[in-house]
DNA sequence: CAGTGGTCTAGACCACGTC
DNA sequence: ACGTGGTCTAGACCACTGC
């Protein structure tokens, strides 16, 4: 079952991606939208919500609402997972686990997974033939069985870990950064010692709050950039400060 | 004039920072909210939506909603302005013109900025006393005279350009990477030719969607880190393919 | 089965832009 | 002054969770 206002927002997406709302150009009016899909004002208002929130369309109270943009944005899954996010996008790509073993949490893993034992999995993934990407996962204990279940060229862990013990990934957070590439890394991707990486840290849960992995990512430079898409009003990145040494 | 959804909301994530809901519990049901604050279920949901785009609660049609984190995300603002977010978060900063002049536009600044002419600016900024960031800034020719009217050590550009000319910045389009420092950057910034910098490109248009800037962005590595946090459903990060380049 | 969130309607008033 | 989006209400039905 589709909701009303979704297919009215596919709709408009499709109306904007071919043309018939240019870039640039304004948007029916609420009332114009509701009479033409014979819906009440309210659901127009969560078919545009949607459009705004993918950044197609800006508005401002007193004025018709404009096209900003005609390209679609992408999902959580495909921030998450780099094989979901590979497939949907038509490249080769492959994976290998390189180390994997159990050990005692250390006292930062601990406070964040809220767990004692932890599974540690270092994994070399390729895109196009060419590796460009060292993964270190350290799994929550109540994860950890499933996931050494997998078969080490598993291609992707969350797919796999869905079929198998059917669990979802809902929320996660990620900081992103740039780091030098020590000598393993180095190794691994086929770079010079010290050459930039770019950093992704990221903690990921289930719908009830329950964490179940943290992650950090290394992706060879030139091989991948994030991409971000934002209007006033809202949109969830922020700055942060690192771990700059002030004073003497 | 406050809505009445944003005091819901604000009261909502207070008790969450202050602890009454902790992180993991379940948030009152929708209808108990509407009942305690004397407003209709509508508007409560819109307060709740907030959170959830906040990543504060998460939620499942038929369950109660969850609590999942207690920080607060940013605004567009600070993901835009260097200097809005240096202040919002109580750092010194500051920043310096280094070098500034007109120049025709290349074909791909042309199509970018929809201008044949562009003024480029090349600035220096600084956190707590230190070099973090070397910013390239390609303005549209409509732009130009008042960006050239700005003091050499305007500390907010976004701040200087709403007051002089009411330019507010609305919608942006960001590309996240690391690159190696070249012997330019790397002599602004203090740090060694090669070593890691994180990049964000991003391009700024008003709401009529009218291309103002286009950046690059250099910080030091350590200094700065980008945030996420996402949920299942909506957010608007992608990992996009760099340049690759396959084959013999 | 009862409770909860997800969707939808129909109507109202207000704040803001545009003319 | 008028049209537009922003907010709010009151009520309805449905899909799903959890007992």
């Amino acid at each position: 079952m589709v909701a009303r206002y979704e297919r009215i927002a596919a709709e408009l997406r499709d109306d904007i991606v071919t043309g018939v709302h240019p870039v640039g150009s304004q948007l029916p009016s609420e009332a114009d939208l509701a009479a033409r899909y014979s819906a009440a004002r309210g659901t127009v208002r969560q078919a545009v919500a949607l459009l705004a929130a993918e950044g197609l369309v800006g508005s401002r109270q007193g004025a018709r609402r404009i096209v900003l943009g005609n390209a679609r944005s992408q999902s959580f899954a495909e921030l998450h997972s780099f094989a979901q996010w590979a497939r949907a996008n038509g490249y080769r790509f492959g994976g290998q686990v390189i180390t994997q073993r159990r050990r005692t949490a250390t006292a930062v893993e601990a406070a964040r997974l809220a767990s004692d034992e932890v599974l540690e999995v270092l994994r070399l993934r390729s895109l196009e033939g060419e590796p460009v990407l060292v993964e270190r996962t350290v799994y929550a204990d109540w994860m950890a069985r499933a996931v050494e279940e997998l078969p080490p060229d598993c291609e992707s862990v969350t797919r796999a870990l869905y079929d198998s013990v059917g669990l979802v990934f809902a929320y996660g957070e990620h900081l992103i950064d740039a780091v030098a590439a020590g000598a393993h890394d180095a190794r691994l991707l086929g770079v010079r010692r010290g050459s930039p990486l770019l950093r992704q840290r990221r903690i990921t849960t289930t719908y009830e709050g329950r964490p179940v992995e943290w992650s950090d990512d290394r992706y060879r430079a030139g091989s991948v950039a994030f991409s971000i898409r934002n209007s006033i009003g809202a949109n969830p990145l922020e700055r942060r400060a690192g771990d700059l040494h002030f004073g003497p």
